[in-house]
DNA sequence: CTAGGTTCTAGAGTCGGCTCTAGGGCAACC
DNA sequence: GGTTGCCCTAGAGCCGACTCTAGAACCTAG
């Protein structure tokens, strides 16, 4: 990574980040950037690729549920530089929490609607010859009207 | 508590899906009840055992991340009656998809989240002596500065 | 020199999914 | 017979997270 730390401007951050530029501007906005913007001439935005990686963390915590203001937080423990090491471990091991929760909610969701698949799988199989209504407790058995 | 199986009123089945009177109204709104809801005097609704059930996949369907619409669209199809057991096996096999890659990116981004603890509690153990700066590509090295 | 592309700002708009309000009805209990 | 409590409707409001608009400046290529 022959790392030049040159001078991206946000149309090559958001590109390189999946994010819009509209949306680089807000989280700006939002102080959701962990050091000030530089400006060019003309006001121009101008990033580095610390900036790109900082972002590309907020992506992940973005995408695994961390609210704006949650990655605001962070940004503020980070921008206050050492000292707040142990804060941002906490809010992190909380989000990590959350993570789990997420993903055992979803995996408990998947098992009753693979079971419901299961069910009308069996169903188109072998004739819609019994009704599955019967099919115990789990899924809805409205089929029947 | 022997229920009689029969007619429970809006704030009975807010307590039994876990919804508000609220949103049981929206969602009925919303199209997405499988049978009509009955009313008594006064207007008064009244749901039964399978609507409940119903709700409570309904529950399930959101919480796994489907949309309003496409919970309508799956009840459009139950409330069609037989013949439509193709498509809504269609419809509940793209969720399914849907859900297992959700579970994916979240783990994926677990292991992320999982690993910037892991080198937050590595520093705070041994003191601040070294920097994790150099910590190679994944986390967010931003705690230089 | 003009045209096209990128950028800037402040602020408005959108979307999904609720959530609540106002204003009223009915039913039961004390 | 008043108060409490659940229920009704239509419609407004809210929240989070974008997403877009208007109007202007700049830069580069042809």
């Amino acid at each position: 990574m022959p790392e030049v730390a040159q001078d991206l401007s946000i149309g090559q951050v958001a590109e390189r980040t999946g994010l819009s530029v509209h949306t680089l501007r807000f989280y700006e906005r939002e102080g959701i950037l962990a050091n000030p913007v530089r400006r060019g001439p003309g006001g121009r935005r101008f990033y580095n690729e610390d900036d790109v990686e900082w972002l590309r963390l907020c992506v992940i915590l973005r995408a695994s549920g961390m609210p704006l203001p949650a990655i605001r937080q962070y940004t503020d423990l980070v921008r206050q530089g050492s000292g707040t090491e142990k804060e941002r471990l906490a809010l992190l091991r909380r989000h990590q929490e959350h993570v789990i929760a997420q993903i055992d909610k979803l995996t408990r969701c998947l098992d009753l609607i693979t079971f419901k698949v299961g069910v009308y799988e069996d169903h188109l199989e072998q004739g819609p010859a019994d009704q599955m209504c019967g099919a115990s407790s789990l899924p809805e058995n409205a089929e029947h009207d």
